[in-house]
Parts: C-alpha cells; sequence; structure tokens
DNA sequence: ATTATAAAACTAATGTCATTAGTTTTTGGC
DNA sequence: GCCAAAAACTAATGACATTAGTTTTATAAT
C-alpha cells in the first residue's frame, strides 16, 4: 500500500486532462483511477462519488472562464469589448472542450459556491456590453442572447453538427458581425 | 412467453415519450423494458443495442422536426418566414425536449439516412433565408448562425443556465429581434 | 523516540446496466 | 397439421459506481 499523495487538486486535474482529451464521459471513477494508479474506491476518500467529481470540474472549469476572460477583456470596450469577449469563450471551449462540458450541468439549488462561479462568469458578459445604451432588464436578456449565440455555435462545432466543409471561422466571423449590428441595431430603437 | 406483439415504431414511441418526460439519459435498455413488459435482451429482436436505439430517436425526431417546421413556414416569406422558423424550433425543443436531445449526437459518416434526415431539417432552414440577397457561401454561414442563435437558447434554457428570474419568453423575442437586424444589416452591406 | 489517531490506501461484495449465447414458444404461410 | 422464422425467454459475463470493513502510513502529541 504504498502512499501514493493524491490530493484533489492534483486528481480534478488529471479528470480536467481526462475530459478535455476523451470527452466527458470518458471520466469514469473507473478510469481516472486506472490513470491514477489507484483502485476506484480509494478516489472516495478525495471526491464524493462521480456527482461530486462532476461538480469539482465545474468549478475548476468557470474558475478557469472567469480568468480566461478577465484577460481578454482587460482595456477593452465597445465593439472590441464584445468581440474579445466572443473569441476568448470560443478559444476556451475548444481548448478545454471536456472542461466546457463539464460547466454546461446546472448547478443544485442549494449549491451557492458553484452558482456564484458561474455568476462570476455571467458577470464578465454583463460588462462587456457595457456602452450600448440598454436599460434595466434588457442587459440580462442581451446577456443571454450573447450567450445564446456563442454556446450554441461552440456546441454544434464540437458535435459536429456542421457537416458541410465549410470555413468555421468564416461563420464565426460573421456570427459576430451579425449580432453586433444587431446589437447597436437594438440600440438604436431604444433610444428613440 | 405470451408474445407481446411489439413492433419497432411503438418501441420506438415508447422510447419518445421516456426521453421527453424522463430525459434521454433516462432512456436505458432496462427502463424501457420495464415499460413495455419485457425483459431487456428481448429489445434486440427489434434493435441493435443502445447506439441503435438513439439513432431510431434521432431519426424520428429529424422527422418530425421537419414536418413541423415545414407546417409552420407555409407561405410565410422574409422576417415572417425567419420568426416563423425560430418559433417553431423553440416550440418543437420545448415540447420535445428528450427528442430534441437525441437529435443532437452526430451522425457516423457512413450514415447516410440518419445524414439525410439532418440535411433535410437545414435545407428548411436555408428556405427561411431565401430573400436576404446572401449569395452563395454566405447563405451557409447563415444557416449556421440561426441555428447556433436557436440552438444555443434552447440549450441554455432546458439546463437551467438562465439563472436569473426574468422570463425567457421575453428574451426569446429579443434575440430574434436581434438576429434579424443584424441580418439585414448584413444585407444591406453585402449590397455595397 | 513512542504512540495514538486520522487519512489514504486497500479488498470484498452488491446492484445496475448492456450485451451475448443459447433456449423455448408462438405464429403465419404452406 | 407442419415448419421455419420471429419474438420472447433464461443464464451468464463484464463494466461501472458504490458501500462496508480492513490495513497501512504519516503525523502530531506526548
Amino acid at each position: 500500500m504504498p502512499r501514493i499523495g493524491l490530493d484533489l487538486p492534483s486528481l480534478v486535474h488529471a479528470a480536467t486532462e481526462l475530459a478535455d482529451t476523451q470527452g466527458l464521459e470518458a471520466v469514469t471513477l473507473a478510469t481516472l483511477a486506472q490513470r491514477l494508479q489507484i483502485r476506484s474506491p480509494s478516489l472516495y476518500n478525495h471526491v464524493n462519488g462521480l456527482p461530486d467529481l462532476r461538480r469539482q470540474l465545474a468549478l475548476t472549469g468557470l474558475a478557469q472562464m472567469s480568468e480566461h476572460f478577465r484577460h481578454a477583456l482587460a482595456d477593452k470596450s465597445g465593439d472590441d469589448a464584445v468581440r474579445a469577449f466572443s473569441y476568448a469563450y470560443l478559444s476556451f471551449a475548444r481548448a478545454h472542450p471536456g472542461l466546457y462540458e463539464a460547466v454546461q450541468r446546472a448547478a443544485e439549488p442549494d449549491d451557492l459556491l458553484l452558482q456564484q462561479a458561474g455568476n462570476d462568469v455571467v458577470q464578465l458578459a454583463v460588462n462587456s456590453l457595457e456602452g450600448y445604451g440598454l436599460r434595466g432588464d434588457e442587459v440580462i436578456h442581451m446577456v443571454r442572447v450573447i450567450r445564446s449565440v456563442l454556446h450554441g455555435f461552440v456546441s454544434l462545432e464540437r458535435q459536429g453538427g456542421f457537416g458541410i466543409p465549410l470555413d468555421l471561422d468564416d461563420t464565426f466571423r460573421l456570427l459576430n458581425q451579425t449580432f453586433l449590428e444587431g446589437l447597436k441595431a437594438m440600440q438604436t430603437k431604444a433610444r428613440e
């Protein structure tokens, strides 16, 4: 029984690598244990079963997203900020597909920590939409819109939903342009 | 051994109900068999294991989507057509969440039937974008954009991704307006 | 240094699920 | 009535998550 010196962060790190290379559904206690040279019941010393492991993945995922987005948004405003957010979103999802997937599962209503981590990310999206004259609830609605656009693209791209061999980066450029134009048109309307 | 008179369509129908009420991940051979008052190995007389069952769900799902969208698009054009497509998309996803989820899994490269069923749905999206002066590949890119927008919204809504208690239908209205304005702006630009 | 304790590993066992092999029964066509 | 194929079955295997109970090791207190 040579103690391996495993701790939660390195366990989650190993799980993250598994998720990003093999897909989230490949992250089982069995595969993770195998990878860590451990028997799977031993994982219960660090994590409360598979659901908890998934939650841990969501937590790191959200933290990393916040960090990534914050960095991308630094010193940006207006269209630059929106575009920066979009491209940061895309690049994160492409670089960390498994983590991205882990983040999608909704938090339990009583899981305030996970909820807060999600809110932090959403707040960054809110920041990127400053300066378009959106009032009150409009901001929230518009954040939902841009989240929809970005998540939809990322999700379809990753699932192979776009069958035709036509450059996906071109599509993403058009997507951003279309959204920005729409956003500005809404701004104009709101001013009337 | 009282023969139950099961056939593929009714089996898929039962699976559909399970998926729509309990979620796609609740559709296992075990639960389906239980529901049909059968032992699970007996399902192999009708379906080639769980992957094939999922494929059957995707096939019916896509067929029903095509039907639903075609009906919604009848006699519509311009903004009406785009809006009709959007609302049909949303209403389908809300009415058949399990089926919608089943449809998302990508087709194997050699699965021409499933691929065609997907293309049929995409073609309806293409139709709805007629009359915006999009040229060549622009149509395909823009279809990807609207699919992203709609899938993203539906997916986030279903996963409970929108935490704040603010009316989702309001968001969806704004989403459509924003997309339509963006679409028209792109149209204008393309004319120059 | 010694020892007590808690953490971290382990083995063994259970239950669920998908899947395969091989068996029985029914039914529809002759 | 008969027979072949379809549709059900039982039995068994292997993957997985999880629980219970055991052993070892590290560390902190004496």
